[in-house]
RNA sequence: GCCCGGGUGGUGGAACGGUAGACACGGAGGCCUCAAAAGCCUUUGCUCGAAAGGGCGUGCGGGUUCGAGUCCCGCCCCGGGUACCA
């Protein structure tokens, strides 16, 4: 009998094997077809969490898979290392955010080494390493110098205790700062941009092609969301040169406009409202600040006062009525034009404002029989609009705007929910902006001999004050690129979503020194055909890394054919500890070091892909201990299957050879075939859940058959399939299994097996049969039984019979030969 | 609030509109052992019944269908995102 499987000899020798070998590292002559997989790059929070070890599990499984069936996979591991936790810790402690963050990246690297992940090491980056960052700079002055990236005023979450700026995360739920408990207030300041809008268009329609999840391209879409409808003018009465132009997607409800609202921020506001209100308007604009978007946005706020007159009326352009115009914090500045129509009868917002401040409530639409909600949105007829009457609302649609431009009232708009992309933060622990101020020659972008422009280390972390760059004494000081006069460096860094939304291209082509990326070498590889990563990314950074695809495709860095920078996608759901997140911002993690040292990375994975789909998440409770031992169990029963066979399977025969096959023989070798389709259409439609079972029927397959004296190579066979079934899942103990009975070659090399369709087939069929819908009975049938067989057998069954209770059936449903329904 | 998911035995989960509960975990019983661990075997949705056998069962309420965990409508609860966490 071998020595029981020991993860803690076999686990690190394999390891090395992998990294010493460069069997995982690809070339850009590589013969195999090429394939890309990509797992998000991970945030370094010291040792990876069951999050990563998830995610990472799911990229090594991909990798190995894809290469086992002849791929050139392209394997590469990064760092987002940039962000608010090193900064943070700083202040906390005084370490200097590059000596945390490289510690923490160290340990991740470590354990992900200790998981088994297999990648081309060559390749590895991280997002704050000046031969990164010197690209990141590059690429944002290519923006600058392309028009996509401006400087704007925006509202910033501003503490005036830190006199700094807040991320939300550090703004509590009750409008407070998290570290000084002073009120958060929204200050406008002067912020650096990408215009994304101007890709809108393109960001959604490019989703179709997208074999992504629905639910992920719907989120997307909905980000984005666009909405066609017409800008129209409301005249100020009393007041000849102005009027309030506001946004619609509904034209057709204008007969039932009872009031309008402007925004708080609206550029015009002051001129809308009269004297007499100014002191009211005020106050109420200064509540408004305090309030997040979110709740501005909220339904439930209607019961608290939203919203102050200004005094001024509107002519409602439909009917000549004159209407009270409001200001009101649920209506947002940076969308449409600030400013909208009051139509309470066919919108719950509309209608929650009318019946709080006393306004008439008008249907224009004729809600379905038996209606019971309040404003009705859906389709109908049209009522109480004149000219409109009796149209749907989408004929009534077309009209209207035809009516509004045909008096020049208004004209077709279409408009974006997106809003361009806020890319400055007021933060050290970031990349700098490359751009210089010069008093005569404006934003100057750096030179590029000059770059990377790397923040100084002697800067002061303290917990009060503004961005430590700013205040640092020379940082700031440099003189102009263009005229050579004294001028002030920008002190802002980088969003890091900035430095998420390349990474990938520097992947593929990290050895470049003269440009960010030959974009021959990246045409070889991208796009990434499988990226892998959690679920809460679905929106932003999927969205920035595809603006960014499509902007330096335009920009020429990429071929133009380069559109979509992620063909396949596969979002992982999260791994919850108590209810939410494991994350170490939430300080509930569990490490995965202990189940490395105890039973081994292998179980661990195989944990993983057991627990449930990957696409869901699941809750690490007081069993998974419990199942992750299962696990264990089941590997050193494939261990003691797979090595020990000649001394637990004395049954086992020499060959079929001299004799013809047994029935054991044949039983064994299609519940193989069987399990290789299985498993194979598993792993293709990331069903590993379901594929360890399979696995594990098959184990108890060759387990139950061994004992029964099957043929030699048969049982060899089927020892062969299931130990590279499950080399993508347990590379290191399959690896070793391989190795000793296959000597010195690497299993990742042999092939994936396939399944022989003749095997797959059987002759006969289990007839269910049902009496009304339920299960009452089965039979085993030929493929090709009649229909008057099947019923014949149905009915001398004694259960059919009972449940039929001598009655004649009405009705047969019969789908041969899989079912007979007897309908009573 | 809004957008996107999810809810099936004691637990994780399985199930082309057609046998609900595959495969595991946990439990119960047994074999092996001086004993234990490991391993192996049997059993395990709830309920009535000695058994044979029956009834009930996929968050709640309706609907479509010969037939619904699966499709449709309306709720409830849980999770993610909500533009400066990444």
């Amino acid at each position: 009998m071998a020595e029981a499987f020991n993860p803690s000899e076999i686990e690190p020798k394999w390891q090395r094997k992998w990294m010493e070998s460069g069997e995982f590292e690809v070339s850009f002559d590589d013969p195999r077809e090429k394939s890309y997989v990509l797992c998000m790059y991970p945030y370094p929070s010291g040792s990876a969490h069951q999050g990563h070890v998830r995610n990472y599990t799911f990229g090594d499984l991909n990798v190995r898979y894809r290469t086992m069936n002849g791929q050139a996979v392209l394997s590469p591991l990064g760092y987002d290392s940039f962000g608010l936790p090193a900064e943070n810790a700083a202040i906390k402690t005084g370490v200097h955010p590059r000596t945390f963050t490289d510690a923490r990246v160290a340990e991740l690297r470590a354990s992900l080494v200790r998981l088994g992940a297999v990648y081309d090491w060559r390749r590895e980056l991280k997002s704050h390493d000046p031969s990164y960052m010197r690209w990141t700079q590059y690429l944002f002055i290519k923006l600058f110098e392309a028009g996509l990236a401006y400087k704007a005023m925006a509202p910033v979450n501003w503490c005036p205790g830190c006199k700094t700026v807040l991320a939300n995360e550090q703004v509590l739920s009750d409008g407070t700062c998290e570290r000084s408990g002073d009120i958060v207030v929204k200050k406008d300041l002067e912020q650096w941009f990408f215009r994304i809008t101007d890709y809108a268009e393109e960001l959604l329609q490019d989703l179709d092609g997208l074999d992504w999840p629905e639910q992920v391209k719907t989120m997307q879409r909905n980000w984005i969301g666009k909405s066609v409808g017409v800008e129209l003018d409301l005249s100020v009465v009393g007041e000849s040169d102005l009027a309030l132009r506001v946004f619609t997607t509904r034209p057709d409800t204008g007969f039932g406009i009872t009031y309008a609202v402007v925004s708080p921020e609206h550029r015009s506001l002051w001129r809308f409202v009269k004297d007499e209100y100014r002191r009211e308007v005020e106050e109420f604009i200064d509540e408004v600040r305090l309030r997040s978007e979110i709740e501005r946005l909220s339904v439930d706020m209607t019961k608290s006062k939203r919203g102050v007159q200004t005094g001024s009326y509107v002519v409602n352009p439909f009917n000549g009525k004159e209407v009270p115009l409001y200001v009101a914090d649920y209506v947002l500045a940076h969308y449409g034009t600030g400013a909208v129509m009051g139509v309470p009868g066919e919108d719950q917002r509309d209608y929650d404002f009318a019946k709080a401040y006393g306004l008439p409530i008008l249907r224009t639409v004729q809600p379905p029989e038996g209606f019971a909600g309040e404003a009705y949105s859906g389709a109908g007829e049209k009522i109480n609009s004149e000219w409109m009457d009796g149209l749907t609302v989408d004929e009534a649609k077309v009209k209207a705007i035809r009516w509004l431009e045909d008096n020049s009232l208004g004209e077709s708009k279409v408009n974006y929910r997106l809003r361009d992309w806020l890319v400055s933060r007021q933060r050290y622990w970031g990349c700098p902006i490359p751009i210089i101020r010069c008093s005569s020659c404006g934003l100057t972008p750096a030179r590029e001999e000059e770059l990377p422009i790397i923040a100084p280390d002697d800067v002061e972390f303290l917990p009060t004050g503004e961005s430590p760059l700013y205040r640092h004494p020379d940082f700031r000081k440099t003189t102009c690129p263009k005229c050579g006069e004294p001028a002030e460096r920008e002190t802002d860094t980088m969003d890091t979503f900035v430095d998420s939304s390349w990474y990938f291209l520097r992947f593929a082509d990290p050895f470049a020194e003269s440009l960010p990326f030959d974009k021959e070498v990246v045409a070889k590889w991208m796009p990434v055909d499988q990226y892998i990563g959690g679920i809460e990314h679905a929106i932003l950074h999927l969205l920035y890394a595809r603006f960014f695809t499509k902007a330096l495709s335009d920009i020429g860095l990429l071929n133009s054919d380069l559109r979509e920078p992620f063909r396949r996608l596969f979002t992982q759901g999260m791994v919850r500890l108590n209810g939410s997140k494991m994350s170490k911002s939430k300080g509930n993690l569990i490490t995965p070091l202990q189940y490395f040292d105890s039973v081994g990375a292998d179980s661990l994975r195989l944990f993983h892909l057991f627990v449930g789909p990957p696409a869901d998440g699941f809750d690490w409770t007081d069993q998974t201990d419990a199942i992750i031992e299962g696990c264990n169990r089941f590997l050193q029963r494939v261990w003691r299957l797979a090595l020990g066979q000649a001394e637990s399977f004395p049954g086992v025969t020499l060959n079929i050879v001299e004799r013809i096959p047994s029935s054991e023989d044949l039983e064994l070798q299609a519940a193989v075939h069987r399990s290789i389709a299985k498993v194979t259409s598993d792993y293709e439609r990331w069903s590993y859940n379901t594929a360890v079972a399979a696995l594990m029927e098959l184990t108890n397959a060759i387990y139950r058959h061994g004992t029964d004296g099957v043929a030699r190579e048969i049982f060899d066979e089927a020892i062969d399939a299931l130990v590279k079934m499950l080399a993508p899942m347990v590379p290191h103990m399959t690896s070793e299994i391989w190795e000793r009975i296959h000597g010195d070659s690497s299993i990742f090399r042999s092939g994936w097996p396939v399944a022989n369709p003749e095997m797959l087939v059987s002759s006969v069929e289990t007839l269910i049969i049902q009496v009304g819908g339920k299960f009452r009975d089965k039979v085993t049938v030929p493929l090709d039984v009649s229909y008057d067989d099947a019923l014949t057998l149905a009915l001398s069954s004694p259960k059919v019979r009972s449940a039929l209770k001598d009655k004649e059936p009405s009705k047969v449903v019969a789908k041969l030969p899989k079912l007979l329904n007897l309908v009573l």
